[in-house]
DNA sequence: TAGGATTTGTCCGTATGTATA
DNA sequence: CTATACATACGGACAAATCCT
């Protein structure tokens, strides 16, 4: 459990009001000062906690326009084709790129290969930095999620230090089976999702 | 196309060293007070370059230890080219008879039923115990799962008296969209599994 | 084991730039 | 053009965690 500091306990409360529906998605928030002086803070301090809740995509800032409650919560699509949404904040580029950079981080894996079956795959994974690549490196030039696993965790220490979440904040744990063409198991991979920032969806073909 | 700010530039400096081998995972950076004075700005305009490093997943701070190059870049696994399918609902196979039995001690149901477009849904719903079985009596003969999207919270107290585990325990929120033969939306329903119990399988057709 | 030095984290205040309305 | 509002950058002070003697 953090120590509960200013900007967290600001942005604890605005999230709320937020899930609360005091603020619908497109609303724009009070300005930076109007939330100061709301919370008896400096603007820097309600920055922050706005920061945090931008960070968690639940909001968005416009210099000169002010601050706006963002359309959805992040969310991550699992169908056939996998696809970051765009609508998800109405900015453009620049929320494409915050989303990049979002994604990159809300997520942890760890994955095993069968290094029997795929021999030289331990030095294509030090050469390559994609899995994918090192795979194709070592023959495997398409494989597929044969089978996920899906189940809700507790954060620990380490993970949480990596997803920078608080530690015991929920997380989403995957185990995914990736076989090749042939049906052969190439990766296990688990991943941990940080539950607060993303939203797995699954869609059927 | 983000303008040139000092922050920018020495986050861009940083991160093309870290990308050079200068410093090596699990190494520690200068200090704040170092960087600052090599860059010639303040304290704090380092720290928002170094924040944004973090937030890339490209370094973690530790209070009073110093700033550290993260082990392994956080990669986000699942690739564009992984195919999702999903195959908890509409087929009756085996998976299904065991999610249901899971569900049956393990989680809680909440469903939305559009009663416009069902007329007489809550009279089945009250009178019959299946919900499949009530969609059945308004004229839904099958419908499909359109969309689940996964996320993990913490149990709320009320939830977790429920689903019988602790106050704060990682759960499983799953949102599912179900649609009738032509596509209409039948129910929105939203179940909670206790995380520490269940695992959702997801396997294509 | 104890305590001081180091280092990051939080919070305040001020000033100025830049985009928007 | 003017006023508003967020973005950047400066500065100082103290707290909290860690490290080292």
């Amino acid at each position: 459990m953090p120590r509960p500091t200013l900007w967290r306990s600001i942005a604890d409360t605005l999230r709320g009001e937020l899930a609360a529906g005091q603020y619908r998605p497109g609303d724009r928030l009070p300005t930076e000062a109007q939330l100061a002086a709301r919370f008896g803070v400096n603007r820097h301090t309600v920055r922050q906690a706005l920061a945090s809740l931008a960070e968690a995509g639940h909001v968005h800032a416009r210099r000169g326009a002010g601050v706006f409650v963002t359309a959805r919560p992040t969310e991550y699509p699992l169908g056939r084709r996998v696809r970051f949404h765009q609508n998800l904040a109405a900015g453009g580029q620049a929320a494409e790129r915050r989303m990049l950079s979002l994604v990159r981080r809300a997520a942890l894996y760890r994955s095993v290969f069968p290094e029997a079956r795929l021999p030289g795959i331990l030095a294509a994974l030090e050469a390559e930095a994609s899995v994918t690549r090192a795979l194709a490196r070592v023959g495997v030039a398409d494989f597929t999620r044969a089978e996920t696993r899906l189940t809700a965790k507790l954060a620990t220490p380490t993970q949480a230090l990596h997803l920078r979440i608080r530690p015991g904040a929920p997380i989403l744990r995957s185990v995914a089976l990736n076989v090749g063409p042939g049906g052969q198991p190439v990766e296990l991979g688990r991943t941990w999702f940080a539950g607060e920032r993303v939203t797995l969806t699954v869609t059927p073909d």
